[in-house]
DNA sequence: AGTACCATGTAAGCCGTTACATGATTCT
DNA sequence: AGAATCATGTAACGGCTTACATGGTACT
């Protein structure tokens, strides 16, 4: 249940209205986990029921601020610190890297030149985001993230690079 | 809907029953996709109803070993090749990663320590791993595939050993 | 005979996505 | 006045996990 935590988290940063929470997953969660409107403004009623957020201000528009409160903020650091992490992770991608072994080789190149031309696209608007940055930067973003991202992509991108110069052999001359 | 994909290509690979599948996503998929037999068991069954996959043979204990038919590995390149692959992830790890700059130094130094330790466990069985690797080796296991990972769980050991750095200078140093 | 493991299935409940629905404010 | 965007909610459906349930085979 990391939904949960995910939204205590982004309120110990700021308080939001459920709006800007729905936003801010988009923008700076996309890589790791997502969520939509319509299960942020359910889990904020069900989070405010238990204690752990409230409602901290009425703004236009019906919009109301939430902000965490004490014991929110003391869960959120219990989860972080003392629970056992999950480290299980589900994605399409890797899924598809360990079966695109299974293709015909003019296949596989394709499927690997596609893979690497989403690869460079992260890459450069990693590269973006950081030539960007303030020094003291918009607090959406934490540089080190940013840095971390760019390196596993430039990992990626090389693996990528050595996949297809393998898959341009004739087939099964790789021992 | 991945797992359908995902037993088509395992299948793919070898024919199976739907215990050895079991036993395979966890011990191959682990890192990308789950699945347990609860939702093996059943989606067989619709594979099978589909036209994707047969059973072509009958073991002990009632077991059951499924092939993959014509349309089944036509659906498999299609999905491979010519499907738009769905990029998003959920991963708790990349979450805990967003939000341990929030705890104060301490907790942050222990939360990334024990990052650490897990990473520097991960490394170590993947190189195991890959020394253990016959030349013509194990088809259950891809050498590059494993050589990925070596190299991903490198880049998060080095960046997890710089923060750990970092938190260890006096709150707020950073500029 | 008892234990461990092989092997397959079903059911309840939670989580997440897509779609439906409504109202308020701003801009042109 | 109409369109776009802000802002919040609910409902239906499907996927996945946990738990329940059962039987077969091998080993001691």
């Amino acid at each position: 249940m990391s939904l949960r935590h995910a939204v205590l988290g982004l309120l110990e940063r700021r308080p939001s209205t459920g709006y800007e929470l729905t936003q801010t997953f988009d923008r700076s969660l996309r890589t790791s986990w997502q969520a939509r409107h319509s299960q942020i403004y359910p889990e904020l009623a069900k989070l405010e029921a238990a204690g752990l957020v409230e409602v901290v201000g009425h703004g236009a528009r019906r919009s109301k601020t939430y902000a965490i409160t004490p014991t929110g903020r003391a869960e959120l650091r219990r989860w972080l610190v003392e629970a056992q992490p999950d480290r299980s992770q589900r994605n399409e991608s890797g899924l598809r890297l360990f079966l695109t072994p299974l293709l015909e080789q003019a296949d596989r190149r394709a499927t690997y030149q596609r893979d690497l031309a989403h690869v460079e696209h992260e890459l450069s608007a990693l590269k973006e985001l950081r030539s960007g940055m303030a020094p003291a930067t918009d607090p959406e973003v934490f540089a080190p993230q940013v840095e971390l991202g760019i390196r596993i992509n430039g990992v990626l991108r090389d693996w990528l690079l050595e996949q297809i110069d393998r898959a341009g052999e004739p087939e099964g001359s790789h021992q």
